[in-house]
DNA sequence: ACTCTTTCATACTCACAGGGTATCAACGGT
DNA sequence: ACCGTTGATACCCTGTGAGTATGAAAGAGT
C-alpha cells in the first residue's frame, strides 16, 4: 500500500479526460508505453480497475470517475500550495483578485476603496482570467480571493453573497422578440448562444459543478502566463456584442453589466423564468489570511450598502 | 519551475512540526542528509525560504507557515483520492459514517432507519474514531460522511446542523459546586479537565481550525485498521466517568451524552456560559454521491423532527 | 474473409534522482 | 576550552521511470 504520487493522478488525469493514451501521452509530452505501464501500476497499487480498455476504446470505470473527481482536486491543492508559498516569500506581498472584468457589478471601485481603508490591506493585483475560470483560479493559488457568479463550482472555496442581480437577455434591437418587454426562456429556443465555451459570461445558469467548464485546460501545462488569448468562437466582449447587432446571435447578461454597454443596436430584456445572478467573494477554503479576510470584510459591507435588502445566508469559516 | 512532489510536501510537513531534521527523518523513516537536502531543494523550487535554521534550532518563516497549512489539506486530498477510489472499487459499496460513539444525540438508530428507507442506500459502516478526528476522517477518505460536533475543522467539508443542545460538566455529586444548580465557567478554574488530548469528547469549545488537533499521527503511516487503541491519559467513557466520580476531574458533555450515563456517583449542570453543541452531519465537498446525499437527506430530515425549532442555515452544495 | 490500420501492451535498455554512509562545521552549554 | 548536538557537504549506489522497438488484438474497409 504506497504512496499516491502527483505524476500517477497527472498521468491518470490526462488519460482519464483524453479517453485515449496516445494523446494523453502527447498532451504529457512523453511516450505512449511508460503512461501505459504508470497507469497500470495505478491501478494495481488501488487494487481498482480505473479504465477498460479496449484497443479502439478507452472508457472509465465507475471507480475511475471517482477518482477523476478527486484526482483534480489533489492536483488543485498541490498547485495552490506551491503557488501560495511562492507568493507568501514574495518581498511586495499582494492580495491578488480574480474576475471577469465588468462582472463586478459595478462595486469594485467601491470594494477597492474600502478595502484600502482596511487595517491588513494590500495592494491589490486584478488576474482577469478569460473564461469561467475565476473559481479555478483561486482554487490552484493563482488568486487570492475572487469576485464570480453565482452558479459556481464552489469546492474548496469559501464564499459570501455580495448582491444578487437579474440576467437579462441581450438581442438586436431589430429582432421580434425585442418586442415584447419581457422574455421567457422558451421563447428563446433555437436562438444561438455563444455555443462551444458556454465557460464565457454568464451563459448557461445550468451546468455546475462536476465537469462542465474544467475538462480541458487549452494552454500548455505549467503555464503561468496572464492566461493566453482565448481562441474560441466569440470570446471578448466586443465581438459578442458585434454578433449580437447582427442578430446572429442572442447572449446572457447580468444587468450591471447590461447597463455598462447600452448600445442603440442592442435590446435588453429581462427574462422571466430565469434565475437572478448572485455576485460572491470566494476564498480558499484552505488560507486563513488578514489580508483577504479583510477585503471580504470589505466586500460585504460595501454590498450590503448597495443592496440592503438583501438576505445574510453565512457560510462556513 | 518544476513540478512539486508529494514526498516533498511530506518531508517538509514532517520538518515542519517536528522544528528538528533528525527527529524528522526519523518520524519519516530515513536518514537525516537526504531530508535536509530534499527540504533545501524544495526551496529552491519555490525560491522562497520556508526554515530558519541554526544550528540549534529550526523555526518556520511566514512561507513555511503558509507551506505548512496548504500542504497538509494538499495531502490530504491525495489520500482522500487514494481511500475513496479503493472504497469505489469494493465489490460491496458501503457508506463509512465516522462518529464519536455517543455524540449522536441518541438520532443514530432514527437517522439509520431514515437512511434505509432512502432510494440510493447502502448498507452503512461506522467508522468509530477515538478522537475529535471525525472531521479529519471524512477529509482523507477513510469515510464518506460524519456526525460531529460543532467546532471542528470544516476545511474542505460541507456540512448541515442537525441539532444543538447545551454543555454539561460533569462532576462528583460530593463536590460542593454541585450544590448550584447553574455553573458559569470561571467557577471551574483550576479544575483539571481531560487533559493531555482536549481532543476527545466535546471538551475546550474553544480550539478551532489551524493545528490543534492534527498535529501528529500517532499511528504508524499507512495503517488502515480500525484506529488503534488510544493509549492517552484518559480517554475511554467510563475511565473517565470514574476519574470524575473519584473528584478528580470535571469534564463536559452535550446533554443527549450526559442522559445517557446517568450514575448517581456523578452531577451533571448546566454551565451558563458556554457555547451549546451543534451535531453536524458533515461530507467531502469533493464527493458527489448518491448515497451520501441520501444520508444526509435522511439526517436532516430525523433531526428536523426531534428538534422542529431549529433555524436553517443551508450551506454549500 | 482477408488485410490494413489503429491502439494498447510487452521487452529491453539506460540514465538520473533519491537515498545511504561518512564526515565536517558551527553553535551552545557547562 | 571542550564536548555534544545538529544541520550541511561529499560521495557512492541502487531503483525506477522513461525511451525505443516491437507485438498482438480488434475494428473498418473492400
Amino acid at each position: 500500500m504506497k504512496e499516491l504520487e502527483v505524476r500517477q493522478l497527472r498521468y491518470f488525469v490526462a488519460v482519464a479526460e483524453e479517453l485515449h493514451f496516445g494523446r494523453a501521452a502527447e498532451r504529457l509530452d512523453m511516450a505512449q508505453p511508460p503512461l501505459s505501464r504508470a497507469v497500470r501500476e495505478l491501478e494495481r497499487q488501488l487494487g481498482v480497475l480505473l479504465l477498460k480498455r479496449t484497443t479502439r476504446q478507452v472508457t472509465l470505470t465507475p471507480a475511475g470517475r471517482v477518482l477523476l473527481q478527486d484526482a483534480r482536486t489533489a492536483l488543485d491543492a498541490i498547485s495552490a500550495a506551491g503557488r501560495r508559498a511562492r507568493h507568501a516569500g514574495e518581498t511586495t506581498p499582494r492580495l491578488r483578485l480574480a474576475l471577469k472584468a465588468d462582472i463586478d457589478g459595478g462595486l469594485l471601485p467601491r470594494i477597492l476603496d474600502a478595502y484600502a481603508g482596511e487595517e491588513a490591506a494590500l495592494p491589490v493585483e486584478l488576474v482577469l482570467g478569460p473564461f469561467g475560470e475565476q473559481a479555478q483560479a483561486v482554487r490552484d493559488g493563482r488568486a487570492d480571493a475572487g469576485l464570480l457568479l453565482s452558479p459556481f463550482d464552489d469546492r474548496g472555496l469559501d464564499y459570501e453573497p455580495l448582491v444578487t442581480e437579474p440576467f437579462l437577455v441581450a438581442m438586436a434591437a431589430a429582432d421580434p422578440l425585442a418586442a415584447q418587454p419581457c422574455l421567457r426562456l422558451a421563447d428563446l429556443a433555437g436562438r444561438s448562444l455563444p455555443g462551444g465555451s458556454p465557460a464565457d459570461q454568464g451563459v448557461a445558469p445550468g451546468a455546475h459543478g462536476s465537469a462542465g467548464a474544467r475538462d480541458h485546460q487549452p494552454s500548455p501545462a505549467g503555464n503561468d502566463a496572464p492566461a493566453a488569448s482565448e481562441a474560441r468562437s466569440a470570446s471578448d466582449l466586443p465581438e459578442i456584442f458585434r454578433l449580437v447587432e447582427l442578430g446572429s446571435m442572442v447572449c446572457f447578461f447580468p444587468a450591471s453589466v447590461a447597463w455598462r454597454y447600452p448600445r442603440p443596436e442592442i435590446a435588453y430584456r429581462p427574462v422571466s423564468d430565469l434565475e437572478p445572478a448572485t455576485l460572491a467573494v470566494a476564498w480558499s477554503q484552505a488560507s486563513h489570511s488578514a489580508a483577504v479576510a479583510a477585503f471580504v470584510r470589505a466586500a460585504v459591507t460595501v454590498a450590503a450598502a448597495a443592496q440592503p435588502e438583501a438576505g445574510n445566508t453565512t457560510n462556513g469559516s
